[in-house]
RNA sequence: GGCGGCGUAGCCAAGUGGCCAAGGCGGAGGUCUGCAAAACCUCUAUUCGGCGGUUCGAAUCCGCCCGCCGCCUCCA
C-alpha cells in the first residue's frame, strides 16, 4: 500500500511536501495538541481538529494503524481563574470542558484518540518532573527566583521550526515580572514556583507548577516515545509552543523529537477573524441548536484545504448542506452491502476512480480534487438509477459502496441527525396511510385531492416524490 | 516595521508552463411527470486582481502596482 502509492505531506520543519513515512512500516504515532479547557472550543478549534480527524482517517484508510494522543492542558493561568471564579477544584472544573469537548467533537464525527492524558494527571506531573530534572542535568535548564528555565543558549537548533527570526520576533516581546529572573529574554519558563493560592506539585527542584509547553513534550514522549510520527496543531501553536517543544524534547533525549509536523491553518468567520469582541464566535453547540446539521458543519470544515484559511459562511454551511443532502439522498436508496472484508470493486471505472481519489489526498490531501471524485461518483450511480434495467443493478451497488468507502475519510455523509421526537412509527404508518389515499386519488385523477395530501404533508416537513415504482416520502429539513 | 499567505465564473473552490480552465452551490433551458419533486442531460470564466516582461506558448515563471488576510503577545 504505502510503498507503491505513498502520502506526500507538508511537513512544516522543512516546509516542503514530503514523502511521509512514519518509523514503523504499519504504525502511524500522531500527537494531537488538545484544548486548554477553560471554556467550550469554538469551530476554530473544530477547523483544526476535523482537518486532523480527515488525516487519521485517510492513513487508516490507507491501511495504517494509527495510534493517537490528544491532550487537555487543565493547568494554567486561564484554567486556575476559571475554576477559582466558579468556585470548584480544578479538576471539577476543566473536567466539564472536557466533557463538552468530547461531545461537540463526537457530534462531528471526529475519531476519539486512544490516549487524552491531562496535564495534571500524576503519572504525566511525574513525568514533567523527570523531564525537568534530565534538562537540569545536562545543563539545558536553571534554577531562578524558584523557578525553572529552559536555556536557549543549549539548543544550538532553536528556531528550525518557525523560522530563523527568532530574535526579531523576541526583540518586541513584553518584559514581564519573572523576565529578570532570566538569563536571556528568549528563555522560556519549565518549572513555574508556586504562587499563593496556586495548585502546586512537590518537585526535587522546588514546588511549582509545570510551565506551558512542558506537559506536551513529557505526554508525548511518555505515551508515542521519542521519535513519533506526526505532531499537529493550528498554526499559530508553530511559535513559540511547538519551537519549544522541540527544544525541551531534543535537549533531553538527545534525539530528533518528531518526524513530521502538521499546523492546520485557522478559520475566518464571514472573512473576519474569529473574535469574542467580533461576536463571531460559535460554538458547534449553537449552531446545531440553531438547526445547521452537523454533516454540513463538518463538511464545511473539512472541504477546504487544512493549509488555507477558511471563511466559515452562513452561505457556506447552506451549500454544504444541500451538497451533503444529495449524496445522502442517494445512500438511502441503496442498501449498504452486508459483504464483510475490504471494499473491491469489480467495475474498472469504479476502481479508476478510487485511485483518483487517493491520489488526490496523496497529494497533501487535496480535499477538492478528492471530493470531485465522491461527486462523480454520484453522477453515475444516479445515472444507473433512473436507467433502471436490471442489469445495472450491480452498477449502482458499486458505486454507492465506492461512495460509501470515499466517506470513511470524509465521514460527511449517513451522519445520524438530531434524533426527531416524531420520527416514530405512528408517523411512518400515518405517512403511509396518505401516500395510500392519495395514490387511489391519482388513480381517479383526483389531483386536486392527490396535490392536497402532498401540501398537506410538506407543510409539516415531509416531501412525497412519485417515482415509477410508486411514491417515497423524505424528512425535509 | 519584520515574516508569510491569498486574489480563478453570482458564491465556495481545484488547477503552478502546452489537451475544450476540475468539482460543489446558485441560475437558464431540456428529458421524465397529470402537475410537482428528485434524478439525469445541455448551457452558465475566449479568461484567471492590474500593468509590464521572459517564452513558440503563462492563471501557472520574473518585476512593479492594487486589494484582502494572518503571524510576530494568550490563542486551534
Amino acid at each position: 500500500m504505502s510503498d507503491l502509492r505513498p502520502l506526500r505531506l507538508r511537513n512544516s520543519l522543512s516546509g516542503r511536501v514530503e514523502r511521509f513515512d512514519p518509523a514503523r512500516p504499519d504504525e502511524v504515532r500522531m500527537y494531537t495538541c488538545g484544548l486548554t479547557v477553560y471554556a467550550r472550543g469554538h469551530i476554530g478549534n473544530f477547523r483544526t481538529f476535523v482537518g486532523q480527524d480527515l488525516l487519521r482517517r485517510f492513513l487508516e484508510w490507507k491501511g495504517y494503524r494509527v495510534l493517537q494522543v490528544q491532550n487537555f492542558t487543565d493547568v494554567d493561568d486561564k484554567t486556575i481563574r476559571g475554576a477559582g471564579e466558579a468556585g470548584e477544584t480544578l479538576r471539577d472544573y476543566t473536567t466539564r470542558f472536557i466533557e463538552l469537548y468530547h461531545a461537540d467533537a463526537d457530534a462531528l464525527g471526529v475519531r476519539r484518540a486512544h490516549h487524552y492524558p491531562r496535564a495534571t494527571d500524576p503519572e504525566y506531573i511525574a513525568a514533567m518532573v523527570r523531564l525537568v530534572e534530565r534538562l537540569l542535568e545536562r545543563g539545558a535548564a536553571y534554577r531562578s527566583g524558584g523557578s525553572v528555565y529552559f536555556r536557549i543558549a543549549a539548543y544550538p537548533d532553536y528556531g528550525r521550526l518557525s523560522g530563523a527570526a527568532v530574535e526579531g520576533r523576541l526583540a518586541g516581546a513584553r518584559v514581564d515580572a519573572d523576565e529578570y529572573d532570566k538569563e536571556s529574554a528568549a528563555d522560556f519558563v519549565l518549572w513555574k514556583a508556586t504562587e499563593d493560592g496556586e495548585p502546586t506539585w512537590d518537585a526535587p527542584f522546588g514546588a511549582g507548577r509545570p510551565g506551558w509547553h512542558l506537559e506536551c513534550s513529557a505526554m508525548a514522549l511518555e505515551l508515542l516515545g521519542s521519535g513519533f510520527d506526526l505532531h499537529c496543531g493550528g498554526v499559530d501553536l508553530k511559535f513559540p509552543h511547538h519551537e519549544n517543544e522541540i527544544a525541551q524534547s531534543e535537549a533531553a533525549t538527545g534525539e530528533p523529537f518528531v518526524r513530521h509536523w502538521f499546523h492546520c491553518e485557522h478559520l475566518l468567520v464571514e472573512g473576519r477573524k474569529m473574535s469574542k469582541s467580533l461576536g463571531n464566535h460559535f460554538t458547534v453547540r449553537e449552531l446545531i441548536e440553531e438547526g445547521v446539521s452537523s454533516a454540513a458543519l463538518r463538511y464545511l470544515l473539512a472541504s477546504v484545504h487544512y493549509r488555507k484559511q477558511l471563511n466559515f459562511t452562513r452561505d457556506g454551511l447552506r451549500q454544504a448542506e444541500t451538497a451533503v443532502g444529495r449524496v445522502n439522498a442517494l445512500l438511502a436508496r441503496v442498501p449498504e452491502s452486508s459483504a464483510s472484508g475490504p471494499f473491491v470493486p469489480a467495475d474498472p471505472g469504479v476502481r479508476a476512480c478510487l485511485d483518483r481519489f487517493e491520489e488526490a489526498l496523496n497529494d497533501d490531501l487535496n480535499v477538492s480534487r478528492a471530493l470531485a471524485e465522491v461527486f462523480f461518483a454520484l453522477r453515475q450511480a444516479n445515472q444507473g438509477l433512473n436507467r433502471k434495467d436490471a442489469e445495472d443493478g450491480a452498477g449502482v451497488a458499486e458505486w454507492a459502496a465506492a461512495i460509501r468507502s470515499m466517506n470513511e475519510v470524509f465521514g460527511v455523509f449517513e451522519m445520524e441527525g438530531a434524533p426527531d421526537p416524531s420520527s416514530g412509527e405512528d408517523l411512518v404508518e400515518e405517512i403511509e396511510g396518505w401516500i395510500r389515499e392519495r395514490r387511489d386519488a391519482r388513480r381517479r385523477r383526483d389531483y386536486a385531492r392527490a396535490d392536497a395530501i402532498r401540501e398537506q404533508l410538506r407543510a409539516r416537513g415531509i416531501a412525497l416524490e412519485d417515482t415509477p415504482d410508486g411514491t417515497t416520502w423524505r424528512r425535509l429539513d
